[in-house]
DNA sequence: CGCGAGCTTGATGCCGATCAATGCATGTGG
DNA sequence: CCACATGCATTGATCGGCATCAAGCTCGCG
């Protein structure tokens, strides 16, 4: 789990974590409606967290990727909300919930930690919601990707270059696109010298473009 | 604080939300980049919380009004990171947020009650993520004032009427929209029969065709 | 080698943005 | 009390960005 804590509760810590699982492909770690009874951290691997309405809409609500945590949705109503599939062969942590909000009474760092991973989560939302309120297709698609390589970058990764886990569509839902349009901004960026895209191979050659075009005031 | 909670918690727990502070219609409770100390829980009036990017761009990610939690954004990083703004004269309770922090330690209930008031946040935020992604303008007005008469009615108010404390702009910014269009929206609404607007005036005269819309299948 | 899933690219159309004018309510000063 | 200013809402006309529909392409894999 990652969050900052002193020598004294490493041991429980471990024992609560203690719990592997791994989710192949394809598959989902949780869907909406399952009785949610733990939290979980991705070890390695890749998922997606989507939300669907009544009728057939779906919604890709973030991509989650190593250290990265699963399953906050389910607190509020003891059920999932959300489905959490794997992008690839992945593994997470269990984190039984109720083990967790023990631990949490005991050692306020902890708590504080926990806190602040579900604020996070929450501010994050916003921004999306911003993005998705207010942007044009090709300033989310430039976010994402700066929003990705920095992720990737800070898990030690190189900070201009990428394999996408996810499809075009995917990325659309995410973004409130169609994939088409995803298709385009790509080879749009492209042609503009922003990225080299071979299907999901990206390479970023001039990321101050891309984050020029992410700021790019009341146009 | 509208949380279910034991006896014994109730005295400490007035203690702690004994500090009432009155905000003015038009000015924030707090402002984006202000140090983080408290939540407040709305006892009067009526809310906006509003977050911007670095070019002028801002949107509104939320309306809270009495019984509703502010401030939980400022905890990932002991700074605000949107701007509530009051849209009525109105007044909360502070709530030290380290006090929180501390008496949750020692009930588990309020501990699992926060806990359930975040995750919440978290949900509600992902189904408009799931609005501004995938529907189209009506449906996106209809399902805001589902929405909100919803939250009206769980107050004691009407069910099928209410006074829009929010301008055409303000429900825009939230929705994704400009104002014209949310103007436009209400218009059609109103010549569907679905609603009796009267400028903030609304009256919801067919309530099933409201949620019909909303659930308008893949259309 | 051929199939299928995913991706690219083109042509067209529609929804909502934009620009612009008017209407309506509230408030202020002459 | 009226004239006028101001903020918000409505409505119309036009435009543009993205969706939609459609066709071909790429690559991995049985």
């Amino acid at each position: 789990m990652p969050v900052g804590l002193s020598a004294d509760q490493l041991p429980r810590l471990d024992d609560m974590v203690t719990n592997r699982k791994s989710v192949k492909r394809g598959e989902a770690l949780f869907h909406a409606g399952d009785a949610f009874q733990s939290l979980f951290a991705v070890r390695t691997g890749f998922f997606k967290t989507r939300v669907s309405s009544e009728d057939g809409r779906d919604q890709v609500t973030g991509f989650q990727m190593a250290g990265e945590l699963l399953g906050l949705d389910g607190i509020s109503s003891d059920r999932h909300s959300c489905d959490a599939v794997a992008l690839e062969d992945s593994q997470v942590c269990v984190i039984p919930f109720s083990q967790l909000e023990e631990l949490s009474r005991e050692f306020s760092d902890l708590q504080h930690q926990f806190h602040k991973i579900m604020s996070r989560e929450i501010v994050r939302d916003h921004g999306v919601m911003l993005l998705l309120g207010s942007m044009r297709a090709e300033e989310r698609l430039a976010a994402f990707l700066l929003n990705l390589t920095q992720r990737l970058h800070a898990r030690g990764f190189s900070g201009s270059s990428l394999i996408l886990r996810m499809t075009r569509e995917e990325i659309g839902s995410y973004l409130g696109l169609k994939l088409e349009t995803v298709s385009r901004s790509f080879s749009k960026f492209q042609e503009e010298g922003y990225l080299e895209v071979k299907q999901r191979d990206i390479r970023i050659t001039n990321e101050e473009g891309l984050r020029a075009l992410v700021n790019a005031a009341r146009c």
